[in-house]
Order: structure tokens, then C-alpha cells, then sequence
DNA sequence: CCGTCAGTGTTGACAACGTCAACATCGTCG
DNA sequence: CGACGATGTTGACGTTGTCAACACTGACGG
């Protein structure tokens, strides 16, 4: 069966393969070659993929196929398997750092925006738990020489730093270096947020939600300034 | 990779291929089959290549191959490739309970021992961080299927638990569930063994030593009764 | 002593996967 | 218009997990 081309036969039986394309503005040269900026379509096709089933599943043939593009047509754009898991982790991060921005400007900055924003990170985890561990998960190792991802990684942890710094200013944390209480936070939300993707709370939880507030409340207290 | 064969050929060059094995008790029938309790050996054998290579490069070829075994022996004690890895993380899970529990036996059931209990944690994860990410990584998301992993890993679990109400009833640790304060503790250090070996803080690490010890120091303070 | 039989290990085969090399096409620029 | 680089396709290869069929081992009942 894998003799003559068996590519785009599946669905739209009834496709010219790719016809005159009228309407094709002429004015883009970077993102309308073949097919208009495959790359990021590419990401976004392996992102949904991870999103609804899983990174284990995820095969570079069935991202090219949901694409109608080849199997290889991804070797144009990414080194290997990895690269592509690289630009997906660093994409996670962009949305990462994006939630966790809008809560902390959402409510103010304040002690509300620091709960809030433990309530995002814990929220964009399992809200899309593949997608997490591939940001987290080690499936990157090359993670130190991409610098994109170490970059906009680095990002959302800043968020969390200028956060910090700025209630620190206002008396509302306690003193000593942002960065380290900073550290302190991420390890203790990220380490939730671990378990909780990972089923790994299954009993010891009632309720995840409430289990949350509990952990943000708990970790608020450790890194606030003593009362007056 | 992956480019030549490197299959075998590359270690004992010259071995009659399991010769006439001379002093074979032959008083064991459970465990003397052809190979002696396989099972076992498969677990270790996969146990010890994640430990050196890490668990993507880990083929079931390669360890049947290095126990002397066809590559398809293992299906007759593991369902799958999964299965084994269940078993990996349940060996994993066996070890880390007894490192913790050593730990908190070791200096006496108080504060120190609270804190070699958290570099215990710290150190078990960063001395083998493959096998930790195979216990913690989502890798066998049958985990909740295997009673055998599940209740190895719960009591691993109970060991905190267990310490943290000992602590509690001698008026060390704050008023609440011992099982929602272990929580937050196994969270926290989670998180930061985590972060820690998946290289995340390299740059903001001059010392993850000192580090480790700021964070359990921290989380101490987050559990610890308040001064009297 | 022999046949049966379950437990255990082996060989052969297959489909799926990541990846490379060679070829085809598009759009641009001299 | 012809060359050329960027982009996409086809064919092929080696590796992997897994199944089916076969072969061996040792115990047990006649």
C-alpha cells in the first residue's frame, strides 16, 4: 500500500491539489512561500497534539499529516524531533508567561496578586499537564543550547522575581534576596503543580482547589514580612 | 546516533554464549529456571542503563541484550514496555522510602532529623535523576492501574506523614492534618529537586548545596510551631 | 520410564517511527 | 529568461516495540 502516493487521498477527495491560489497578495515574502509560515503551524499542530494526547504520542508523520505536508516537509524548519519539542516548550512558556503577567496585573499588585498568580500557574498546569511536563519534564535536554527557550523561559521566571521585589518594596514580603525567595515560590508551586498533573494527589485530595489555595496560602506566609 | 550498528559485538568478544553453566545448584526450582529470577535481573538491568543513559535511550533490545537474553524474553514476566518502567519506579519508590526513612532514624526524631530528611530527599533526587523522573515524570501513566507502584510510592509518602505528626505531638510542628502539612512540605521539596536537576537554576545557583539548604531551612520555618 | 503440560526463552516477521539522500517545485533576482 | 536558494516530496534504511509460532526445561502423574 505504501507505493503510489497515498498522501492527501484521505480526505477532500475532491482537491485539485493545490490550485491557483487567486487571492495570494504577492506582498509577503517571509511567511507565504509554500504554505504561509508552516513553521509556526507546525508548533501549533504538535502543541494541539501534545495538548489533547499526550507528548508519548506525538509523531512528526501525523504532524505532517494533519498539516497536509509531508512527513519530512518539518526538516526544513526544525534540526530533529527535539528541536520541534524545543519550539513547543519555548511557545508553553510565551502562554506561561503571558497568564501569569495578566494575574499579577489583573488584581492589583498586591497580596491578592500574588494569590492570584499562584492560582494561574496552578491553573495553566493542569489545564494542559502534556504540554507542562514537556516545558518541565526534562524531555528537553538540550534546553541549555536552544537559547530561545532558555530566554523566554527566563521570562516568565521574571515575572515572578519583579513580582516579588515589588512587594518586598511595599513591606509586604520579608527581606533577603528577591531571586532566592522568588526560588523558593516557583519550587514550591511547581512542585504542586507536579503532583497534581501527575495524579500523584489522587487520594490525599478532596478537592484539588481547595488543596491549592491551601498550598498559595501556606506559601504566602512563609515568604511574607512578619506582622508589625 | 543511531547511525551504525551498534548493537553487540562491542563487549565480551569471546564467550561460548552461556557454556555448560557447571555448578548449577539444582535445588531451586522457583528461581533457577534458565536464568535464575529474570525478572529481577530485567528491573536492574533497566534500572542501572536509565541510571547511566537516561530513560529515552533505554530499548528493550538493549537490555535483553545485555543479560543474555532475547530481546523478547521479557514478555513472559513484563505486559509491556510500560510495565517494566512501572517496575522501575517502583524499585525507584522501594529505595527512596528507605533513604528517608534512614535519614529521620539516623539523627533522632526531631528537628535535625526533619532536615537530613530533606537532603536526603534533595540528594537521592540529584544522584539519580532519570530514575526520579521516571518515578515522578509521568512516564507510566498506568500508575494509577499498578497497585504495586501505587502503594510503594504511598509509602514513601507515610514516612513524612508519619514524621511530621511525631514532630507535631512533641510540639515541634504547628496545628493542623499532618497529611495536608506533609503535603505542602513533599510539594516544596518536589518542586525544588525538580527544578534543581532539570538544570533550571543553573544560573541561579552559585551553590545548589547552599541553596538546597535555604529551602528546606525555609520550609522548616513554614511547618515549624511558632516560637513559643 | 514415559508422556503431558505449564513455564520459560528463541526466532521470524511486521508496522510504525525518525531520519537521510535525491528529486521536484516555487518565487525571486540578476 | 535563466539561475538559484528556499521549500516540499518520494523512496529508502535502520531501529524499535510487539505478536505469533516454535523449542526447550523440568516437574508430575500414570
Amino acid at each position: 500500500m505504501a507505493k503510489f502516493p497515498r498522501s492527501a487521498a484521505r480526505s477532500r477527495p475532491a482537491r485539485p491539489a493545490r490550485p491557483a491560489q487567486p487571492a495570494r497578495p504577492a506582498r509577503k515574502p517571509r511567511d507565504a512561500y509554500h504554505h504561509g509560515n508552516l513553521r509556526q503551524a507546525l508548533v501549533d499542530q504538535a502543541v494541539a497534539t501534545i495538548r489533547d494526547r499526550g507528548v508519548e504520542t506525538l509523531t512528526l508523520r501525523d504532524v505532517g499529516e494533519r498539516l497536509r505536508v509531508s512527513r519530512t516537509a518539518l526538516y526544513r524548519h526544525f534540526a530533529d524531533k527535539d528541536a520541534l519539542l524545543a519550539a513547543v516548550a519555548t511557545e508553553g512558556f510565551r502562554a506561561f508567561r503571558q497568564a501569569l503577567a495578566d494575574a499579577w496585573d489583573g488584581v492589583g499588585h498586591t497580596h491578592a496578586g500574588f494569590m492570584q498568580m499562584g492560582r494561574a500557574y496552578v491553573t495553566f498546569a493542569r489545564s494542559r499537564p502534556s504540554h507542562y511536563r514537556v516545558m518541565f519534564g526534562g524531555f528537553v535536554e538540550k534546553a541549555n543550547c536552544d537559547p530561545d527557550l532558555r530566554g523566554t523561559a527566563e521570562s516568565a521566571f521574571a515575572v515572578l522575581v519583579d513580582a516579588l521585589a515589588e512587594l518586598q518594596q511595599q513591606g509586604f514580603v520579608r527581606a533577603g534576596h528577591p531571586q532566592e525567595i522568588a526560588l523558593f515560590v516557583w519550587a514550591s508551586v511547581h512542585g504542586f503543580a507536579m503532583l497534581a498533573i501527575d495524579g500523584q494527589l489522587a487520594e490525599h485530595a478532596p478537592s484539588l482547589d481547595g488543596m491549592t489555595e491551601g498550598v498559595i496560602a501556606r506559601v504566602w506566609e512563609a515568604v511574607a514580612a512578619p506582622p508589625a
